[in-house]
DNA sequence: CTGTTAGCGCTTTCAG
DNA sequence: CTGAAAGCGCTAACAG
């Protein structure tokens, strides 16, 4: 194991110029950088982590801690959002790791603090005032959620801009035309931003309950032909189920309304593009949040003890039209 | 923060009586044992990660490295292996981290060396010849694999029994007088493993090529029930094709022969046991089978320096007869 | 711009 | 059975 006293003898400098070079907390000619860079090189010097921490620098790690990683319905969310935390973190110099935490048991959570091995935890899924936050704000451990929940206090997040994305998605129906909407998601309440805003837009809204897989949207799809249904467009929060819905009509031949207008909110643009049914969206850029959501979290890490401001971030994402089902006005 | 030091202060000790009590690694009499774990209770003393690997204490940390973790077809497995892992990990007193990798990038692979914060890595999803387990191994990082692969040395692993499995299915769809059998699994090479105890069996294989996923199973069952094929059974090697398949008869009424034999094998007992259709499977028990793995890997960081021997495991999984379609003897 | 040095909190000899 | 003390490899003052 070569150290950076080794590094150090070989460059002909001091053991702390070994170390300013790697962190650049401080000026260092041209000249002493090179030659402590391909000392480096050379030696195949690798820094050890565990000795950073200790001695006080910060951990450039950050956990993600994802409780139901896979017990969900399979989504193509979930990954996206991963895969752009990563990316972010990496971006900045950071790494990242996943922090598997049972769903209903603290104490995963509890030896993360104790390890304290990380510089901050990012969280994701977050339950309805999720103790986890309670945890991490009382330890003073940076975090940053991904989405929200209510606490009773403040803290970093980014998340969608819900508000937005359902005016956008209501906005769309209501100009051509649409006044009755149905919305596909799991379970039967109405989320209450989506019902605020087409109380405003005096449009009325009924539950499709569907689970968030494409046979649920198929077999939502079959349900709908057989009835009697008044609506003149969907909004979907599902991203499976409406691949599984808007694609019934085209390989099953379910007969859906040609003029039945449909627009999804919870669905990776690309996604969106490789699904056979052109559906519209307004698209989620899950990657490019979870991204941004990474970068913000090293970002606090890094401002360190200066006081973690709270941050916020919001996303809307444009209003993609890709014609086919959606396109169609009103015209019953 | 509360150190060691604190803690034998508050029990009037030394401080490396403190560190022997939580290590166990020399007697200590149970008066002192009992003041230092009450100090340690009162004092909310939380043992310091970096600073115990630093000292040369074991990493109490596997690393999990999957790639495509968030690619691949949603299929339940890779959640099972993960779960187990982690419990089998957690039970042996480690706990463990899950370590993103770019699927085409060894960046990554190469940091988690560098910063040998982890007591050793499990590796899943290996590919042919893959360059982890050179890396792994050159470095002489202790590391399990869950699966295997041929890289020209011996390495620790634990895996599936596939030729015991194989054997197992052919075996009984043979018992019932089946001789034609069709293979559902992804692209058109037969596993050669399958092929030899089909041959031996004097059994003919067919491959019915599928991607693994619900809508790839049932559109499989749709081609055949409008083809003509002579083989009177199946065995298959996708999970959520199996499942699409098999329902693909009960609930969009695709007509297959009723005494079409199916076993699935690699498909979850609880996986099969949900299905609406009834699919025999020569059982994977992925959770267990990566709960052993788990406990292999803390094992092989524990016996650490002695020298690490080379452990396989194989499971094979029983056969589950759930009736329905695959209990039908051939009759045509 | 560079070097010296005092720890970070723990493990583990060595010496009772 | 228990203590004292020497580091592990690094960071960050402090001192040029």
């Amino acid at each position: 194991m070569t150290t950076r006293a080794d590094v150090a003898k070989l460059a002909g400098v001091s053991e702390s110029t070994v170390s300013y070079v790697l962190s650049g907390k401080r000026p260092i000619s041209e000249k002493t950088r090179a030659r402590v860079l391909s000392a480096i090189e050379q030696s195949g010097y690798k820094s050890n982590y565990a000795a950073s921490v200790l001695a006080g620098g910060s951990p450039r790690l950050v956990t993600m801690m994802i409780s139901n990683l896979f017990t969900t319905p399979a989504s193509r969310i979930n990954g996206a959002l991963v895969d752009g935390i990563v990316d972010g973190v990496k971006e900045s110099g950071f790494h990242s790791v996943i922090w598997p935490v049972s769903n209903d048991d603290d104490s995963d959570v509890d030896l993360l603090l104790k390890s304290n091995f990380s510089g901050g935890v990012i969280l994701m899924n977050v339950k309805e005032n999720d103790q986890r936050l309670h945890l991490l704000n009382d330890q003073k451990i940076p975090f940053v959620v991904l989405g929200r929940t209510e606490v009773g206090f403040d803290y970093n997040y980014v998340d969608r801009d819900f508000d937005a994305v359902f005016s956008k998605a209501l906005s769309e129906l209501n100009s051509f035309g649409h006044r009755h909407v149905g919305v596909i998601k799991s379970g039967k309440d109405i989320p209450v931003l989506l019902k605020s805003i087409a109380s405003s837009l005096k449009m009325k809204l009924s539950i499709l309950d569907s689970s968030n897989t494409h046979q649920g949207g198929y077999e939502l799809a079959k349900k709908l032909s057989a009835s009697d249904f008044d609506y003149t467009a969907i909004v979907s929060l599902l991203d499976a189920a409406t691949i599984g819905f808007a694609e019934a009509s085209s390989k099953y031949s379910i007969r859906i309304p040609e003029d039945l207008s449909l627009i999804a909110l919870n669905m990776l643009e690309d996604q969106a593009e490789k699904s056979e049914a052109k559906i519209s969206t307004v698209a989620f850029e899950a990657y490019a949040m979870a991204e941004s959501c990474g970068k913000m979290m090293v970002e606090i890490i890094e401002s360190g003890l200066k006081g973690a401001s709270k941050k916020h971030e919001l996303w809307t994402g444009e209003l993609v039209n890709r014609g086919s089902i959606s396109q169609a006005k009103v015209k019953r």
